[in-house]
DNA sequence: ACATTTAGTTCACTCCCCCAACTAACTGCG
DNA sequence: CGCAGTTAGTTGGGGGAGTGAACTAAATGT
């Protein structure tokens, strides 16, 4: 009961009635995934592994086939007795996704096929602090028309959708952004300016930075922890949450402000006019005063920011090691709170978090021991995000493709479409 | 895209493939749903809403009427033109729910219909910080016998289930209390215990206090919030912490322990040997010490003391309410701690908490405004528990109804089975 | 009384999964 | 080499479940 029942029962949900095509929805969606984790994957091993019968698995690939999002690539020789299966894989060269990235300090596209080979990959430097919206985002359009570009080059192929990644408070419904501090935006349709730019109607979604870095950490996992929490450092310090497997994104879209919960009441004064909120403890400013002062420059990129950092480390030198403990301990001190209410299976450090992670984690791992309410029962990993400053741009091409994944009838059945 | 499709694209999950049942299973618990919804509804009705063919509707009402979920209860003459309809109401007379609620001070049973018609319900005084958890189990198994003896008697019932509140951290999983401070409880296996003890295989699951509470509150709204905070303050402080619709469980089932976060670190020592916990500036033992320093006794049933201390704030006496004024800023700071993380659309405060919120609520409104990081759209409300001590009982006998309603084929089709 | 309107049922049809039988392709052994 | 054994995949019939249209049922209103 509960949550789990003894026999697995399927859950529907939505608000109108369902119909027999929710279920071969649902079955296609199995099928592919399948095939997109398996390394090599027969009709036989999906239907074993589904639960469906073979016949139905038949037929079920034989509409993924034709939609072109798998593909047969002969026979698998594995020597055992019996007729060899088929092996599919994922096709999907023709179908295509593209994230986008604003950042305080640079812009970037990533282009993906669906089974996540990257086909562009680009990074701009580009002051976005001082630019007003308008031009951020004529040139965000710019890279991201190149990008379409490329993608387009490599045959007839399908752009699934667009999703941009935003350091801010973002309206995922409407694809507007409510409020970026550091970029100093308020309330930008940014779906909207870059339809219009574009000029073109594939699906467009922002979603905030953090959430997408989570997801692109999740994907990413070879066993997709149900409860996750990425952690960004970079000048402000936010989380992307996921629970139960999904983004958790409140009734408003504003979760994971974990950077202005206040940890020290008399602490310092934030950016955002209150005393001692996490990101005056662990946010990049607070980082390079205690560990390597010299360093301080608010206008670099945070990423070769963090990677003077990490060499200040591994020169190990005694002011940057007590740094390190310190902000460690914070870490600790936030990454407690988040286990106490949440209970994730593992913290992902992000941002420049992740690059020196090795130097925070012990102290913010005896903090965590000593604050887990639950005792070791709750005490989680910690760990250095895989894709440090990437994960954002990742998140969001991947996104795209995780929502074909999902409901692979969104791919039209007949040929190749162009774009 | 991203969470939500243009057209309402049906989820399916489940690690096993689906089948056709599964359609069944969704609708009929469709059609149940706009039963209980409506105050009264036809089959036309419910086909108009759900967008299924009233031919659909009609078999599926049949079945449900099979089942003994619903029933005809003649014409709807509302003066209309055309053939009235003939109305549906919950029926489920035969179908009964138990809760039960272990508290540091007293036992508690709720027996309620499939419509939530109370059959049964009862309190006792128990104290059980000072019993050993088999004189407990016994007890509880007593009150239980008893109350399902009463339900029982209203003619031949089928009993669906029997849900467990308990102050503590549950694996949810396995029934079994892994860690229950106020009982001073370690590794229980509650629902074990009470199977043995009641010779019955009805299905017992076991949860959090809070959890269950946030659960009862929740499906008290006509407008059910996806996003819930409940807050519950006796001794220890608590959440439970609803998101997308759903109880958080987090991993290991230990999610919402808000009561051990530090809010000052140079704060009181707490129970838990930490300093400065939210516990131990809004658990009941420091509000008395602020509001009513002459009430404090640890003894006392919590309820009792709610109620003296809401009387001491009615009387408005200076020191109680510097003292409220006090407590309701570090509840503030608590609350806005979750809002920032979670962004819930609504904070329902439970225990002495709720009985006291309206002299607490400004305070930590002012503080909640001020420290709210998306400003204004993220501000939520935060009001009274509707059910106050009683919260937890009615979120277990509710579970064991929201089960039925969320599939309602685990109820047997053949005649009304007896227990 | 009869047209009009709305409620609910019946039935043929379709979609999609299941089952069982069948064909296909390979290994292994005499 | 050839045939048994084994596993892969396809085909066809059957049944559950929703759809749509036609039909019956029961009101209102003139």
């Amino acid at each position: 009961m509960a949550e789990r029942g003894t026999s697995e029962v399927v859950r529907l949900s939505g608000p109108s009635g369902v119909d027999q095509t929710a279920v071969r929805r649902a079955n296609l969606a199995r099928v592919l995934d399948e095939v997109r984790r398996g390394e090599v994957v027969s009709r036989a091993d999906i239907a074993t592994r589904s639960k469906l019968t073979k016949a139905t698995v038949s037929s079920l690939a034989a509409e993924l086939i034709d939609r072109g999002l798998i593909r047969e690539t002969g026979l698998r020789r594995d020597g055992a007795v019996g007729r060899p299966g088929r092996s599919l894989e994922l096709d999907g060269g023709g179908i295509t996704a593209l994230g986008l990235e604003i950042n305080s300090q640079y812009l970037a596209a990533r282009g993906t096929d669906l089974a996540g080979r990257v086909i562009v990959e680009r990074r701009i430097r580009f002051d976005a602090m001082h630019a007003d919206p308008e031009t951020t985002l004529d040139r965000l359009a710019g890279l991201a028309r190149e990008a379409v570009a490329e993608l387009a080059g490599t045959g007839s192929s399908f752009l699934a959708g667009i999703a941009v990644a935003v350091p801010g408070l973002v309206d995922a419904e409407t694809g507007r952004v409510r409020y970026a501090p550091n970029l100093e935006w308020r309330s930008i349709p940014i779906a909207e300016a870059l339809r219009v730019r574009l000029g073109s109607d594939v699906p467009i979604v922002v979603d905030n930075e953090a959430n997408l870095s989570a997801l692109a950490e999740l994907h990413a996992m070879s066993q997709p922890a149900a409860d996750l929490v990425y952690l960004t450092g970079e000048v402000g310090v936010g989380a992307g949450l996921i629970t139960g497997g999904r983004l958790l994104r409140g009734a408003g879209g504003f979760t994971g402000e974990i950077g202005h919960v206040p940890v020290d009441l008399d602490g310092q004064v934030c950016g955002c006019g209150r005393r001692g909120c996490l990101e005056t403890k662990i946010g990049l400013p607070a980082v390079l005063r205690a560990a390597a002062p010299d360093l301080a420059d608010r206008e670099a990129d945070p990423q070769d920011q963090a990677h003077a950092l990490r060499q200040r480390a591994e020169d190990g030198g005694p002011e940057a090691m007590a740094g390190f403990d310190e902000i460690g301990r914070w870490l600790g001190i936030g990454v407690s709170m988040l286990v106490n209410l949440l209970n994730p299976e593992v913290v992902v450090l992000g941002g420049y978090l992740g690059t020196v992670a090795p130097y925070l984690v012990p102290a913010a791992m005896r903090e965590l021991r000593e604050r887990a309410v639950a005792g070791d029962a709750a005490v989680c990993r910690i760990t250095a995000s895989t894709f440090g400053f990437s994960a954002a741009v990742r998140g969001a091409s991947s996104i795209v493709i995780e929502e074909i994944f999902s409901d692979p009838l969104r791919i039209p059945a007949a040929e190749k479409v162009a774009d």
